[in-house]
This record gives structure tokens, sequence and C-alpha cells, in this order.
DNA sequence: ATTATCTATAGATCTATAGATAATGC
DNA sequence: ATTATCTATAGATCTATAGATAATGC
């Protein structure tokens, strides 16, 4: 499990590697808050300062520029999905509708995580591009989960036989529908519950995935 | 045909129709290039006036803020996105592959436009409430478009017959494949030409509306 | 005496405008 | 004499740091 405070990690002032990572994640806490509210350009860093209830000479303490905190808010995100894709996964892992399962959790993860996978499509291009590159790795690291259930069912005959790159892209699809409800909540909130999505989705990815006559 | 320059429109100092029209364009153009390169927060309205080739105080007769240009520069790219695909629409309404056509032409549009769509998803937010809202609108009305067709060859029976809400969020489905195209093409550049994405992923569609064992 | 935190501010922007100048048309 | 354009800058930020103070542990 890659994580900000190892690796090539942000530098610091401060000794404690302990008080580091709790004052690390009070800030980032605090910010992702405010990057959702107002994005990432309006938010100052005295604003983040202030919601995380330390002096912005602090702050500075801790991250050397505004884009470290938010490259580390973007990496505590993506741990987060993760962890609840691979949960998903886990609990999924038997029985014959394993990818319906599997679509449920992930698009439960996506609703719970809405803004904050919406603050990322927006506010990737403003970090480093070194940064950037880590953040689509993390996006692709994802994906790849997915790649591994259907590559899994495809195998095991609960799904039809697939080649390889429409299983890859099948799990490009899905991962964008998942985001999907995050980008055009907007409409789709309106005239669907998460509900109604999830089993419209469900029903046509399955379609998607038995080879029809388009195949 | 709505346009930034109708309806309730940006104020300007200038009297002449004409001259602000093409200066709107010129100032847009130039904007559009900056913001798709650095993002609309690190373009400066300096560098902008330079790049359109007139002085900041001349620019701030055309405009009253910075947002007014983004919100100008989105509606430009909404208005030539519709245009692409309504054409693509009429040359592809007869015929059997009706609705194969119109993905190629909607994907090529968006492979096209690629840089621009991609600086949408990503600057919307920087925009006044009321005029996020109008981005969205444009957003919709691309997506009714293939409603449209979805319907009419659905209703021809051209398509196994879908019900409404399917048939929406296949629209939607759909559009979202062709700004994947754009948000993924970090990825799928690498792996896949324009033509492979097509070819699989009209596939997938076809296989999605042909209603398999899923529904 | 070392580590963590704070206050106060330097320095560097950037947007938007005021007032001066040039171009146009009667 | 009206309309369009320019230069120069006011005014308002905001990030990041320097230097002073408080807290901790030997």
């Amino acid at each position: 499990m890659r994580n900000a405070t190892r690796g090539d990690a942000i530098p610091t002032q401060v000794k404690d590697p302990n008080l580091v990572e709790r004052r690390r994640r009070q800030i980032a806490d605090a910010a992702a808050r405010l990057f959702v509210e107002k994005g990432f350009h309006k938010t100052t860093t005295r604003q983040i300062a202030r919601a995380a209830d330390i002096s912005i000479g602090s702050l500075y303490e801790y991250f050397t520029t505004k884009e470290d905190i938010l490259y580390i808010v973007c990496d505590f995100i993506h741990t987060e999905m993760e962890r609840g894709v691979a949960t998903a996964m886990a609990d999924a892992s038997g029985g014959r509708d394993a990818l319906a399962k599997v679509i449920r959790e992930y698009f439960m993860v996506c609703h719970r995580m809405s803004d904050f996978i919406l603050m990322i499509y927006q506010e990737t291009q403003s970090l480093p591009r070194q940064w950037q590159q880590r953040v689509l790795e993390n996006e692709l690291r994802i994906t790849g989960l997915l790649v591994g259930v259907l590559a899994r069912l495809s195998q095991s005959n609960e799904l039809p036989h697939l080649d390889e790159r429409s299983i890859e892209l099948t799990a490009h699809n899905i991962v964008v529908m998942g985001h999907m409800w995050t980008f055009r909540r907007w409409f789709l909130g309106k005239h669907y519950s998460i509900e109604d999505y999830i089993a419209l989705q469900t029903a046509a990815i399955l379609r998607m995935c038995t080879g029809g006559p388009g195949n």
C-alpha cells in the first residue's frame, strides 16, 4: 500500500514521524473539504490552516507548497477508493452474480466518494507534472482491479469469453460509469436514485459482456 | 442556435456589434489555447490580451471579468461540438448501420475537440453558478441529440425496443464514452488508435443495445 | 537546548480601472 | 465629437518565510 508519507515523500521540518502523519491527515481533511467546496485555486493556504486549526506558519512546517497539500489529498482519496473497491471484490468474489455484486459495491463507493472523485477530475491539472503522473497511476491501479475480476470470470466461464482488449476496455467503461454518476449527478440525480442507476447500468454492462450480434 | 452574444449577453463598452463579435472571437480563440495549455487560473488576463494581440485595457472593453472570457470560450466550444454532432446525425440518418455511423462521427468530433472537452471538464467549476448552469444545459442538449437517434431507431425497429430510461441512459453512456477518450487518453492513446477505440466501443454499445440475457 | 508552533510581513503577483491618446465619421 | 484603444497603476490579494515564543524531554 503506497502512501504519500512513504517513498519519495514530501519534505518536512518536523522530526517526529507520528506527529507528521497526524498533522498531515488533519490538514488534508480540512483541505479536502475546502477544495470540494470552492476548488483548489479559490482556497487559500490561510483558510486551510484555519480549518485545520493550526497557524499558517505551522502548516508550512508540514508542506513546502500548496500543491503538496493537493497531492496528499488526492492520494488519501485514492487510497480510500482502492480500499473500498478491494473490499467490494473480496466480499463479492464467490457466487454466480459475482460481476453484478462487484459493480454494485464499486458504484456505491463512487456514490459515497462522489464529491472527492469530482474534485480529482477538476484539479489533477493543478498538480506538478510528476504528481499528475502518480494520480493517473492510482487511477489505473483501480481499473486494474476490475480487469482482474473480468478476466477471472471470463476464464471460469461465468462470462462468455472476451478477448483481452475487450476486457480491458470494459473495465475502463465500468470505472468511468461509476465516475459518471459523480460528474453527471446534476442531471442523473434528478431522474434516477442510486439504486435505479445501479440496476440500469448493471443490466447494460451485462448485456455488453454477453456477446450479442455486435460481436 | 443560441450564442453568448445573444440573449442575456455579456455587457460591453463598445457600440459596434460586428466589432464586438470579431474581437470576442479573437480573444476567445487566444484564451482557449492558453486555458488548454495552462488552465484557467494560471492564465493571466495580460497573457490573454497579449496572445489576442490587443492591450489589457481593450480586453476589458469587451468583457467585464475574467470569468466572462471562460464562459464565452465554453460556449464557442459547445456550439462547435453541437454543430459537429448535428452534421454527423444528418450524414448518418439513413441506412441500417445508422447507429454505428453516428457513433463514429460523434467519437471523431470528440477526438478532434479532445483538448477543449477536457478543459471544460476541468474548468466548469471556475464559472459563476449561473453560467455553470448554462454549460450543463449545453451538455444536455448534445446528449438529447443522441436520445433522439436512439428513440427513432428503437421505434422503427432498427434496434430492439428499449424503454425510455434505458434509451436515455444509453445516450449518456455514449456521450461519456466519447469524453472518456479525452480524459483517459493518457492511457488509451498508448494502447489503442482512435480507430481501434471506435471499433471496440461501437461493438460494445451495439451489444448493450441489443437486449441480451441481462434484460 | 531541542522541537514545535506562532505572529507578523516581505515580496510577488494579478485583476480591473482611470485617464490619456489615437482613429473614425459627420 | 464620438468611438475605440492604449499606458500606467491602484488596490487587493496570496504564498511562503523570518524571527520570536511556547512546549517538551533529558
